[in-house]
DNA sequence: TGATAGATAGATCGATCGGTCTACCTAGGT
DNA sequence: ACCTAGGTAGACCGATCGATCTATCTATCA
């Protein structure tokens, strides 16, 4: 009643694995994940149906949260859809900057599941093509003459950002990448 | 004597644990690779004290290769700065090409291998910076205001290039990426 | 020829893997 | 008051993990 209901043992689950897959990896323990979210080991099986179907979940729900902060991102950054594309990538600063980042959890996904048939891959897919679309959107407002090619090379800048970010943390590759992206926004 | 020498477990374990840990991942088994190999269990111990062993010696040998098909590439383009620093995008085209690519396995050893203290990432560390460094020689033979910058923006497209070579085989992200670079070395 | 170093095969170790199962408990609805 | 659905706790399964061990074989060299 007056206590705050707790959140259900899904809730719990995909909080930790959530939290756990990306400093652990996807190959952490059923068991490490069930003991951080105090969850039986049943309810795993129960809403998931396994680890397979975890993993595919906490993709599917971060790749909602990312996208819904490149919409706000872009945004808060106007309405010139220059100073929203460019926005981006001082939001990719701030989030490379964050305590504990260590790159991207989609393409850490990817790698790390070497099977091709793992549903996995369809999330993280299916997450890009809706970060191309946002991209390919604005470079459309912009008039750029070949904004689906633009978008593929903002991806680009977008991965090895994140790729920088992760593996040489001194240097700016954010700031680095943000020039590039200027250059290619600019006539 | 008339039959070719075999190569010794060590230089079969390197070649068989090269292929298999692209292909499969840092978490391959031992056995596995053994098996792969046709190495006795023992040898593996010998001669690399255990797996964080031999993946750090596969690393260390893939880097060697590495960096000497990128000063191949370069060498093979002439004399001109800018044509040298061009054709490593057309190389890494080939690459992204070649049947079974997935990806830089640098970029998946340092994703998969959580810890940070794991002595494989200083491996990559050292192959980037060697990297870099043949990219900074040209961007300085080139005249470049800033070839330290210029070679980080460099990495960051050769990285995103290889992500997306390993996420979205459709498009030519090579070739994509060889226009912004060609826009970074052209004034 | 005999000694030695290095390789092979494989048993074995404790730990952990993902997954299934039983038993108990508790909240909500009738 | 009772039933039921969903949760917890934890034993248990076979498989596999990385690593250590013994025992045997083989090529090379003194």
């Amino acid at each position: 009643m007056s206590v705050r209901t707790r959140p259900g043992p899904r809730e719990r689950l995909l909080e930790a694995a959530d939290r756990l897959i990306y400093t652990h990896g996807v190959n952490v323990g059923v068991d490490a994940l069930l003991k951080s979210a105090n969850v039986a080991r049943r309810s795993l099986y129960e809403h998931f149906g396994g680890k397979d179907g975890l993993i595919v979940e906490v993709l599917r729900s971060a790749a909602e949260a990312d996208a819904a902060d490149y919409r706000d991102t872009m945004d808060a950054a106007g309405d010139d859809p220059r100073a929203r594309l460019l926005a981006v990538f001082d939001r990719i600063g701030e989030i490379i900057a964050r305590p504990g980042f260590h790159g991207c959890r989609y393409l850490a996904a990817d790698l790390a599941l070497t099977d091709p048939g793992h549903p996995a891959h369809e999330v993280t897919r299916g997450y890009r093509r809706r970060v191309h679309a946002l991209l390919e959107r604005e470079l459309v407002a912009l008039g750029h003459p070949r904004p689906a090619r633009a978008a593929d090379q903002f991806l680009i800048l977008i991965d090895g950002t994140l790729a920088a970010g992760a593996t040489r943390p001194d240097g700016d590759p954010a700031a680095a990448a943000r020039e590039l992206a200027a250059d290619l926004i600019t006539p």
